[in-house]
DNA sequence: ACCTAAGCGAGACGGTACGTCGCGTCTTACA
DNA sequence: TGTAAGACGCGACGTACCGTCTCGCTTAGGT
């Protein structure tokens, strides 16, 4: 069993809060290990003793729900389209407001030289457990839907748009995400 | 009119050569505007007097064609869904070769704190005159088309699709760009 | 004969008056080239022409006046004790007054590299004919003065004594140089 | 109680060592903060962490004795002129020797900017103790000595002495010191 | 009345050094 | 042994001046 002082938590949630808010402030590429440190009231090794470096903290804290905190779970009513719909609009309704789209952006940024980053913001947007090409697969498979385009290619357009949205700032049109998921579903009701 | 000597064209052109050796050699983020000047043979202080920052530098670098340096315009050839098909193709073909994923998307991170860079890419991708969204505009209007999403959609869809090409590093699947675009602009052949 | 436009005496007198200002402004030490050609409305190239360094144009100014612009003539009356004495207050009481002390200390720093300068500023004190040791010399010969110490050592330490007062700023007291003078040429009266 | 890391006295010492190691070989002027950070392979940070100015270094090298580093007490034995006299001859001659003047004018050069490092010369050359005016005065009360002059004069020509040849580079010529101080001190002996 | 060789302002150029920031590693003293 | 504090070597930043070098204009003798 391991002797002297053990993991201080306190410093580990203080690590995590000023990178969140740091992160909101001033966006990713403008926080420092020291400016964490010093806003945490907590040494830089203890950073370093945690974390590898600062990709790795952001990644903890998108997981641990402290960036991106809102539920983006995709829902499961048995519509396959209208869950993603409904999904897809909470995504771009949440880009459009505040300054979401910049922290997005800033994430995605990161995301280029992190692959874990890019992982944990997947899991944050609701694509953790069955993505939309397995949702998309499943409800093929029952009869459901019969897309013309393959699962992947479906969830690839769509996780584009809201990339797009993200780096592009456009404003959300009422009903946008309804008619898209509507059209590369084939839901012709 | 301007006095004094007039802006010496081989700094100019060393700085954009060194600009685009180096961005393939190391990397965006890597690049320094000191190992810019030291590779090009020039004072900090020219590239200061005519860049203010680096991503001004890979700006210029794009619109000059020392980066992204292929003919990626959009072919006129009548058939719009096909001159887009072969318009992405090249694209797609483009980014699943060398390490040219990984340069679009350091390229793509810069744009996040830099608008103009992303302004650039567009540019060079094919989207500098008439923009998807206008060609498919066009083609339905004469009746070429009759596509179930608007064409700003369709537009966002397709650059989209690029974008995450170039952060997630998938390759490239033979005719996938056709069977994309064929089922975006409906064409039922 | 040479051709061509003469030499611009609007931008000599140009420079030599910013110089003189910007000395008295912000010391020796602070004034640049780019300054004076700012301040003078003159081009770099200009300066460099007439003058090979920051300190020649010093060296010039003071020759012309521009700096320690006071008459400290020695006089001649018949009374070499008290010629040199009444030279002696009045170089200290100049000193004492104003930054003079200042200007002549930065003076003093520049000859430390310019022999010239230092050159300047002893003709400018009036030391530019003969010199104390020459006076008290010619003084000794005629029997006027039968002082202990050599000529060239009482020169050395008046001079001596002006400099500690520019380099360490004492105020003057009323009548120092008379009793000073008195005390080394040995004047019992 | 300071916690952290202890100012580390290996860079501390290099420094000094490696500014009076350049002073002397290149002069005040040519040294530079990162020549001395190169020589002393120490960081730039390190040394600003310490001294805020390259003068402030000289001061400090001067009162470690690695610059001006004879010892130049004035001796005490009992005959103050003789202490005096023998002090200044000291001086003189060691200014006389190798680029000694040279050092010590452009460090009084360095002084005019820097009230600091004229302070840290005075005590090198002996005058941090008791000054030649104390010394002075007290031979005066003792009715040793009846000077003429008071003795802050005494010494104010005494030390303008010491500048004079630091700054004009004259030869000693033998028994100099021992005259001036002779005549000055009213030693008829 | 033209040449044409200076002089001139403006200012770009390759450099060197400045003083600052942040990195990732380390050392110290305390809990 | 974990921690806050903080020093360290390092590399890059963006700025200030250096002294040299074009530019295009003005000026004024020589033909």
């Amino acid at each position: 069993m391991p002797r002297g002082a053990a993991r201080s938590e306190a410093a580990h949630a203080a690590i995590l809060a000023s990178v969140a808010s740091l992160v909101d402030r001033v966006g990713y590429d403008a926080v420092t290990i020291e400016g964490i440190a010093a806003e945490a009231g907590v040494s830089k090794q203890t950073i370093y003793r945690w974390y590898p470096s600062k990709s790795a903290i952001i990644a903890e804290a998108l997981v641990e729900g402290r960036l991106l905190g809102e539920d983006f779970t995709i829902p499961d009513t048995g519509d396959t389209a209208a869950d993603i719909a409904a999904w897809l609009e909470h995504v771009l309704t949440f880009l459009a407001s505040r300054n979401h789209a910049a922290l997005l952006s800033s994430l995605v940024a990161a995301s280029v030289d992190s692959p874990e980053i890019g992982l944990r913001i997947s899991e944050r947007l609701g694509l953790g457990g069955p993505t939309i090409a397995e949702r998309v697969q499943r409800a093929t498979d029952a009869g459901e839907l019969s897309p013309v385009l393959s699962p992947d290619q479906i969830d690839q357009l769509i996780v584009g748009v809201i990339m797009m949205r993200a780096l592009g700032r456009n404003p959300y049109e009422q009903g946008e995400a309804r008619r898209l998921v509507g059209a590369l579903l084939e839901v012709t009701g």
